[in-house]
DNA sequence: CTGAAATAGGCAATTTCTTGCCGAAAGCCA
DNA sequence: TGGCTTTCGGCAAGAAATTGCCTATTTCAG
């Protein structure tokens, strides 16, 4: 297993000093180390010296908004999992802060254990297929060596596949007409791990 | 350049047949192709049989949702762009479809001329990843080897980079971080022709 | 037309990938 | 438990890809 043990990095964004409060004892108290802004400009401090696993921040802030946060904290860790929450969010509000990038999007009041449940769920889904279809198909960013990209797409390929059939082996061999030392190869190189 | 002057095929998707039909010969007169479905099910027939540029669906409708139609034509066309439409969409729904790789969502009541100005700049920001699918997946029901895959992949990365770098061979190396002989060596084996 | 810069390709050494063979470990059902 | 199926991994030969070196060709500005 390459899961990390240590303590996920919280960078959490809320003008609410009071929920703000709140939210971060409890998830420090469920393994978290958070780190708290009040603001979207003290939150890009915080990211650009510290190692951040994943932020979560309001949408309707004094100052910057959550967007104008997620487009410039974009700039700065181009793959940051960010979780938006707000009260009254527009559909285009959703959809602008998804395309930024966002992971996921609550709406207000935000129960600690629903964050809680979102974050785990971050953790385990981001390194997924998601991601991977990003490292692959992702035009945009054009700093991506040449293969670095085809291993991405690769594992795509070979997870996918898995997840199509199910987690055989057999009919992924089949279906990808594949020798079977050769997908054992190419998984152990790449990392994947078969889930049932 | 490689710019195709055909019209973009569009399938749209919309269990209202009025606005359906409307919406189909606004489109048509603004030469696209389309493609209609009353239903997804029908939807992803069309999808296997043809080579679809952008799919365009109600979130809402009986049998199978936008969401379900979404998830599905994913596993078919893992780069087809979707924008979806629904009138009474919550924030989990919009967040949902945007999860699933949709590139836009409009409310309804949805002008033409607001779905057709969406359409061509999905048609700008998507040319790319439309000309891979083109190359790499629209043949892939599943049944492509795996290896053919690859290869249709690396040959899309090489010259969707000579496309962005005007032909510049140089410019090519130093993006993808390559080798030049092994540029060379791989355009020749995959039949890349170098056009000014 | 001329020379510098960019690009292509032959050759060969080296590295990496593929894959058959065989035995072992894990999972499953009666 | 015992046998059957599925999956995994070490080993090694063979196949394919990578890449440096050197030279030929093409392109382009002056």
């Amino acid at each position: 297993m390459t899961e990390e043990i240590s303590a996920p990095c919280l960078l959490l964004i809320d003008d609410d000093h009071d929920v703000l409060g709140a939210n971060a004892r409890y998830l420090r108290l469920n393994n978290y180390q958070v780190i708290v802004a009040d603001c979207a400009e003290a939150a890009l401090e915080r990211l650009k010296e510290q190692v951040i696993d994943v932020a979560v921040t309001d949408l309707r802030m004094p100052g910057m908004d959550g967007i104008s946060f997620a487009r410039k904290a974009r700039l700065l860790k181009p793959l940051l999992p960010i979780v938006f929450f707000s009260g009254y969010a527009s559909v285009a509000d959703v959809v602008e802060a998804m395309k930024l990038g966002a992971v996921d999007f609550l709406e207000k009041p935000v129960e600690p254990e629903t964050l809680l449940a979102k974050l785990s769920e971050v953790h385990l889904t981001h390194r997924d297929a998601v991601a991977l279809q990003r490292d692959a198909f992702d035009i945009a960013d054009s700093s991506i060596p040449f293969r670095q990209r085809v291993l991405a797409y690769e594992k795509y390929l070979i997870e996918s596949c898995f997840l199509q059939h199910d987690g055989r082996v057999a009919c992924v061999l089949e279906a990808l007409k594949i020798n079977r030392r050769t997908l054992n190869e190419k998984m152990t190189r790449l990392g994947i791990q078969r889930k049932s």
